[in-house]
DNA sequence: CGCGTATTTGATAAGGCTCAAACGGTGTGG
DNA sequence: CCACACCGTTTGAGCCTTATCAAATACGCG
């Protein structure tokens, strides 16, 4: 992690998708006070799972995962985040240390958020604080569909569900292919299957003639296939 | 469905295990002129998947289930509500249509609480909104540990946590058993597995002297191997 | 260029699902 | 009060999906 130069909120291009987007101009100038930025090299762990923080990071660019260690060492990402999302305040608002890990997918910069100031914003912004509440609860209604779509669907169509869901989230390159880079090992990880068994089926998918590959790069090639396999509903 | 005699908001006996408790007297007033009681049979459907509530349901009484139909047909219970949860809340603060449906797993009674009211209190009491924003926050670290779960972790693992969830929920009766009665079926689509597996695994931890069953009841007998089985984390 | 890591392929086995059939308990109607 | 029917539960057998272990190959970095 080393420290970046700071840009002023109001300035911020990561606004219009983000929940600090509806603070005050003088709240902004509040955060532009207090705030620490930074940036976490590809790889470096951002907030450590198990650890009480004392604040929330805004991501300025880059992208991160959030990744849980299970019990028997093996980790599952159950979330990614990119430009204007909060890191941690899960964890800050439930006032419970961080049940995942997050980790820089690649260079990352970010601006640290005291615990505090978050919570003097939630205070006294209604609008801040019910697009909060929003948020959380929206998170909380992707958890679930994630969590019916573990227990039912196998990972040929969970492996398609994923590569549709990076599409929406992080759209395509200037190549069409999309526009995040993970390792066969990280999208066993976000799947919940053996790299090994991911390995396969990209392969299959390749086959069937619904995406390309190029190294770590991937392109959708026939997402009304894919969108098939994945059996999509709401 | 059928109404109920209403009782006052102050004097519920819900309200140290419920969000609500931080009302002030005065808004609990409010609630009782708007709210609606009603007494659902077993079975019934409180909310039904995919519909928008106009308002959340506080349980008085009774116990019920969150579950949610799978592109299969298959329903997945992913969570379950007791005296003093509020239903819908998700729903109505993330302004989207009822991820899962609400189900009745016994008679339950329950208060309906209009959409603006909630709003309100959550405009005006800055104390009921954090406690809201922190049941939402609770509740979305509690979906990630079951993302983890399913991906991880075989359908006996799942099983004895399931036993044990039940257990911290639930509690026991005046007999030990466990004080929730579900069908094999319903503990299946919390497990995440067919029914006839499930079956045999239940029959698997009577012969291993982990449990004991009476027709629809449980009793747990060595909670301490059935978590270590379960791989208790965090 | 060489080493270490990530990826790929293969073989095997286990875990869990599905289909089929038997069994049991409960409630209803005669 | 009994017989029947229905639904939930249980057991068995076979198969399919997916995990695991092992080995070969490719790739990236110093």
């Amino acid at each position: 992690m080393s420290s970046a130069i700071p840009v002023h909120c109001k300035e911020c291009s990561v606004h219009n998708n983000c929940v600090l987007g509806h603070l005050t101009p003088e709240e902004l100038e509040q955060i532009d006070r207090d705030k620490g930025c930074s940036i976490f090299k590809k790889g470096q762990i951002i907030m450590p799972q198990g650890s009480k923080p004392s604040g929330v990071y805004c991501v300025f660019n880059g992208k991160v995962k959030f990744t849980r260690l299970g019990s028997e060492g093996r980790d599952h990402i159950i979330r990614l985040g990119t430009k204007g999302d909060l890191l941690g305040y899960r964890s800050v608002l439930a006032n419970e240390s961080l049940s995942a890990s997050i980790v820089a997918l690649e260079d990352t910069q970010v601006c640290f958020i005291p615990k505090s100031l978050l919570l003097n914003f939630i205070n006294e912004n209604v609008g801040f604080s019910l697009s909060m509440m929003q948020q959380a609860c929206q998170d909380l209604g992707e958890s679930g569909k994630m969590i019916t779509n573990l227990a039912q669907k196998n990972v040929r169509q969970r492996l398609a569900e994923v590569l549709l869901m990076l599409n929406a989230k992080f759209g395509k390159d200037q190549d069409d292919f999309l526009d995040v880079k993970l390792s066969r090992e990280e999208y066993a990880n976000m799947v919940g299957t053996a790299t090994e068994t991911l390995i396969r089926l990209l392969s299959d998918f390749k086959i069937e003639g619904l995406i390309e590959t190029n190294v770590k790069r991937v392109k959708l090639v026939d997402e009304i296939k894919l969108a098939n396999i994945a059996q999509l509903e709401n």
